[in-house]
DNA sequence: TCAAAAAAGTGGTCTGACCACTTTTTAACG
DNA sequence: CGTTAAAAAGTGGTCAGACCACTTTTTTGA
């Protein structure tokens, strides 16, 4: 039946004997694991055994190591995943331009869900941005759309999201120029009233200015 | 300046190091790694190292490893990587709900390319759904999905999906029933015409039903 | 010629050791 | 007594060697 159960795969029995060890001991994110000798006394393993399910869970951003300090449950999801994905799956120029849309992609069913949804697009957070654009002329422009995939309570698609925005270096996290300070303030406003279609134009006009830095 | 690059981390050095081997020595998917032995000699680190940054790769399905045999490069990426992943982040109901929106986010989002391409909504393929559907009065709505991906170009966006309908597991690899058929064939031709918002409304109507299967 | 046995190759695991770094404890000083 | 500096303990990082289980290749012998 369960073929996968079934074949050896000791290694990965062991990052299962993890995760349940980490459910039992209730170690929540961010906190500390039992040391790699520990673990491996309890698990009845080789030192070597251990450390190979660890990296391989330390590769796909669920836990962090740090040199003498200990091993610890990943607070913030880095999935680096992606990362490493990319370096071999995705290696050339087309790729990044993948990366850019796929990112989009997420930023756009953002700006849709929440311009349908009267109790997203009524959110108080919308004004703090107007107030921050009036008063300092100026925001930082990932605040913005990184607010906009937190808001929609979707977690899978921010974490993705988070990813995708790494991989696209500094060209976003940098603060608004005057040039997009009107498109910004367009798309926002349009956004609160529940007009998609030009919140969305807004937007693209908006990435394609940012496409040009 | 690269703050990535200049981290240690040398544990990842040696999986990039591995990345740049197999590109040198032109290995193709299903083709044999140089031996664990081998690679701690040339790459200069000890045999546990290496081990570390295999197993790490394996758990992401970019290879395979057979006792006595030999490391391969994967030849078809099995996405245990959903499967680790979900063990460790996806645990509740909530979750397991990101995971269908936002595989659908992808789907709206080829829907939407596709009917505003004329090359790309005027393809064969989608008459040789067309035909299908006539000739055997069903098909696999997870072909058709997958179709949609592939021809957006995007494959980062594709090997999201992947991975996002792998977890779905078996619901969409199925043959569609016979209430689908029309709503299947009214998405397709809106969107051979161009008629993006009578596509994606088909679309959406599809999905309500997969939900009650 | 071919099948069985032996050898070589390879991954799987464990042990022990040493280093580098961090955290905790202890000791010394003011 | 409190503060600080030194020592100790804890922890991850890496390596080397050994042995086992399994596969592949080579050799042997009928």
């Amino acid at each position: 039946m369960d073929k996968k159960t079934e074949q050896k795969k000791v290694f990965l029995e062991i990052v299962q004997q993890l995760r349940q060890l980490i459910k039992m001991e209730k170690i929540q994110a961010g906190e500390k694991l039992p040391s790699e000798r520990v673990l491996s006394e309890r698990l009845g393993v080789g030192r070597s055994s251990v450390r190979e399910a660890l990296r391989s869970l330390e590769l796909l951003g669920l836990i962090e190591t740090r040199h003498g300090g200990g091993t610890f449950l990943a607070s913030t999801h880095k999935h680096q995943l992606v990362e490493i994905l990319s370096m071999f799956i995705l290696e050339d120029e087309k790729s990044k331009k993948d990366v850019e849309l796929t990112r989009q992609i997420h930023e756009m069913e953002a700006i849709r869900v929440i311009s349908c949804t009267e109790t997203l697009r009524t959110l108080p957070v919308w004004d703090s941005f107007f107030v921050k654009l009036e008063i300092e002329g100026t925001i930082n422009c990932r605040d913005i759309l990184r607010e906009l995939l937190i808001t929609t309570g979707n977690r899978l698609s921010l974490k993705i999201w988070f990813q995708l925005a790494a991989y696209d270096g500094d060209r976003l996290n940098r603060n608004s120029t005057e040039d997009e300070k009107l498109i910004i303030q367009t798309m926002l406003k349009s956004m609160q009233l529940g007009y998609e279609k030009e919140a969305l134009k807004a937007y693209e006009q908006w990435m394609s200015t940012v496409q040009s830095i």
